[in-house]
DNA sequence: CTGTGTGCAAACTCTTTGCATAAGT
DNA sequence: ACTTATGCAAAGAGTTTGCACACAG
């Protein structure tokens, strides 16, 4: 019985038309589970390893991409060869701590981009992602 | 008997301490002989052989890094494996070109990010990006 | 000359794929 | 049963590295 989350894991993927199988199940659970999270499918992989949960690499990255494909999550581009991906799908923007590799939202409601000029003829924003790249601050240089 | 370049490519590189080597100064002129330019480590390499710059893809990704380092080229984090440059370092935001994997300057002087919350204690911000994704306009869906 | 840069091919990392086996409905 | 998903290991893309040769100062 548990409080504010309505559809369970099961749920969430029947809703998708994807089959609940173990792994999916095991996945969408860790993700889904608590708040928001942030991580690359290897760390994603090293979690469900951890806990017990025998999924492969390969079905990782399947599963992942089959999520986004469904809505579920989304694909933050922040360095070139590492896939980070986000369970929160609503627009916001994220800090991203250099160095220590990690992605966090920016919780502020009326974060905008302004004076924003149209996209060339016919085309249509997709997305627009902000990245604030952070690093510890340096005495001086 | 140019204009508006005071320093040519070769300048360019003494300044940041690079021995000005052929490729180096084939690669320098290539990238800031005119105007902005966004391109990939193979957009270039390929681009040098067609003009008969002979130089090696390895050479090129070193180059290009050496580059960053000395504040002559900018990484752009746009898709994982897959790594952009930009010739413009200055702060500015772009287009991203979906389907068509170009990258775009947005050229309006006071976009802006509003209502950006302070780093986390003892950080500091080092740099925001922002990429506006478009795709060509879709009837309806 | 002396040290740094280059080119090549091999190595590496992250990610995807092909195919036999296992699981879901 | 029938179909789709999984796991493994091998393949693939992009990028990096090690070392002998070449070039700039």
């Amino acid at each position: 019985m548990r409080e504010k989350v309505p559809d369970s894991p099961i749920e969430r993927l029947r809703m998708t038309g994807l089959r609940p199988t173990r792994q999916r199940v095991a996945l969408a659970d860790l993700l889904f589970g608590r708040g928001d999270r942030h991580f690359t499918a290897e760390m994603l992989h090293a979690e469900a390893i951890g806990r017990g949960i025998p999924v492969s690499l390969a079905t990782v990255y399947n599963t992942l991409h089959q999520f986004v494909e469904a809505g579920l999550l989304r694909e933050v581009a922040v360095e070139s060869s590492r896939t980070y991906f986000d369970t929160k799908t609503s627009s916001h923007f994220h800090f991203f701590i250099e160095g220590e590799g990690t992605l966090v939202d920016i919780d502020v409601p009326d974060l905008t981009v302004e004076n924003l000029p149209e996209p060339p003829e016919g085309m249509e924003i997709t997305r627009i992602d902000v990245l604030v790249r952070i690093a510890p601050k340096r005495e001086r240089l």
